[in-house]
DNA sequence: TAAAATATTACAAACGTTTGCGACAAAATT
DNA sequence: AATTTTGTCGCAAACGTTTGTAATATTTTA
């Protein structure tokens, strides 16, 4: 079965197609009676307008592009389920795409939003920062551009992210708030710029607040590096009273290792991450985090891109501020 | 900066259109030197071909559409991140779109794809039922449609899903072969086709393998119901030594009750569960359980859409085996 | 009643491709 | 030398819209 189009409409109700097109977009230059003539056959044909007919035309498409390392990750799903949410509110539809951290990816990505034409892209980079200069040439087709959670230093762009220094600064406090003697600070990758910044964040607060305070700082890659890391660290005499964890990574492999050791939790060792709250919930008693919601930042980024697409440039480089969630592991 | 198209290229080697077009796909009819000349062109003033103009052209787009309930979703973002990755090696893009289980958006979503003209859906039923008709509204305009995960009863349409029984069935013979007395069997919503599927493949496998196992049957819908149920049951004087969690909300609600009662596992307590593993190997030791991969279903639904799209119809259901993970929990 | 204003509809070009067909030359065949 | 084949390339239509402008009919105004 053909799909029926304002050509097909037109021949049967003996109108142009102009006419049609107009009627059904309720133009002041067309009579009410047409219009209902025109209404009632699309309904019963059901018409579908066919976007790529309007987007060629129009030059202008209504989907927009996402970026994301990866689609499987706790952060990233959240992002997304709101920017989805708003786009479509909004009459967009969405083309998510996953760079799984590599570079090629990531510019073969890129080249099918091109290729679509997407209005908009929200990206993240992959750790791999040299090639930025693409995203350049998005801007220059006049694709705006809103970079989320991993962002590139150059400010000619649009950046939303999380308040990523608060996090750790928040963290710290509440570990001085605990009257902690001796803390073990597990930060993440040490490659990323977010890992440095927050680590020496936290590092700062702690020297300034508390500087008798015993920190040990260390990186972990994976779940099971910070497992192992743990284990080792629990085996020497010293034992800290307080960990940190920067990332639900790092979490996951501390608590397999608490319960492997069956430490008890708050008493024996109080545990601090930051997280969007997934994690920290599926344990008992629940880990106390600060929140990094993957969905607020998403809503920001919608408002952002949609300025971006309206107005002129609006090159901002806005957070979303952390807060404290209190479970019961601090 | 105005895109480049195949007429300005034309028009800078003062070539016709449809000369710099056939060069571009290499055509044989063109003679190499202007192949060469044009692909120097199209490179230094980097052409991207509109991708609108040829889907309206040639009346097939490149984009495959996806309904999830949700995105933020352990087991659904492991289906799409399989599916994204099979579609771009063969040059497709995915638009996914959420349902969040509500059949308006459902349906709305639909509209997208078919004004999109995507030229075939993955779709996840939303748990309101009725809206099937839509889906013949799709496979009428030739766009076909594969059903994942949960599908319709209809077999007029392509359908992969999880062996449901089989999961239930192999997770009732490791229940066995531990020689379980007392088991308690948490299922999902009592509402869902595919828990009341598994519970009663469970329920006969115990009565035909192993009458004297005492089985106790529940249904929780969330992680919360879950965890209050296992109290409960907990606080009874006969103790289950045996539970079975059939999705990852149980078992997440049950493992906070193990903890928070500190019950060892698995001495005192057995536990295997229905999952893609990730939550499982939260835990210490690791809970065993039997895979269902989203992953896997997503390669086999990709699959079953390229042969949908190729030949003609392959009305079939298939679906993926399941096996089981030791952890230690069992 | 003629002129002007308004209401309603149609025409046609454009968006950027793809592709069947025809045009023309050069090369090969008779 | 006349004809056929082959190699290159251009013309033009089509995909389904949108939109400026022209055309016609109807009403208002002078």
């Amino acid at each position: 079965m053909t799909n029926t189009t304002l050509k097909l409409l037109a021949q049967q109700l003996q109108l142009s197609i102009s006419t049609v097109s107009r009627a059904l977009k309720d133009h002041p230059d067309i009579s009410a009676s047409t219009k209902e003539k025109v209404n009632a056959l699309a309904q019963s044909l059901d018409y579908e307008p066919n976007a790529y007919a309007i987007q060629l035309r129009t030059q202008s498409s209504k989907i927009l592009g996402v970026i994301v390392p990866a689609i499987s990750n706790l952060f990233y799903d959240s992002f997304i389920s709101a920017v989805e949410e708003e786009s479509r509110k909004n009459g967009y539809a969405l083309m998510i795409l996953q760079s799984s951290n590599n570079t090629e990816n990531e510019l073969n990505n890129l080249k099918i939003f091109r290729q679509n034409r997407v209005s908009g892209v929200f990206a993240c980079l992959s750790t791999s920062i040299e090639n930025i200069e693409v995203y350049h040439k998005m801007n220059e087709r006049e694709i705006p551009v809103v970079f989320f959670d991993i962002v590139p230093k150059d400010n000619r762009f649009t950046k939303v992210r999380m308040a990523d220094e608060r996090c750790a600064v928040i963290a710290a406090e509440k570990i001085i708030q605990r009257n902690a003697k001796r803390v073990l600070a597990i930060f993440g990758d040490e490659g990323l710029s977010i890992s440095q910044k927050r680590k020496s964040a936290f590092q700062n607060f702690m020297q300034s607040y508390s500087p008798k305070t015993h920190c040990t700082y260390f990186h972990a890659k994976s779940s099971k590096e910070a497992e192992d890391l743990f284990l080792k660290q629990a085996s020497k005499v010293q034992k800290a009273d307080t960990v940190f964890c920067m990332t639900d990574e790092v979490l996951i492999g501390v608590m397999k290792a608490v319960q492997a050791l069956e430490i008890k939790v708050p008493h024996e060792l109080g545990i601090i991450s930051i997280s969007n709250g997934f994690i920290p919930n599926l344990y008992h008693p629940h880990i106390s985090y600060v929140e990094t919601s993957g969905f607020e930042l998403g809503k920001l980024a919608f408002v952002q891109m949609m300025a971006n697409m309206k107005g002129g440039k609006t090159l901002t480089e806005l957070t979303v501020d952390a807060k404290f969630v209190e479970g019961g592991s601090m």
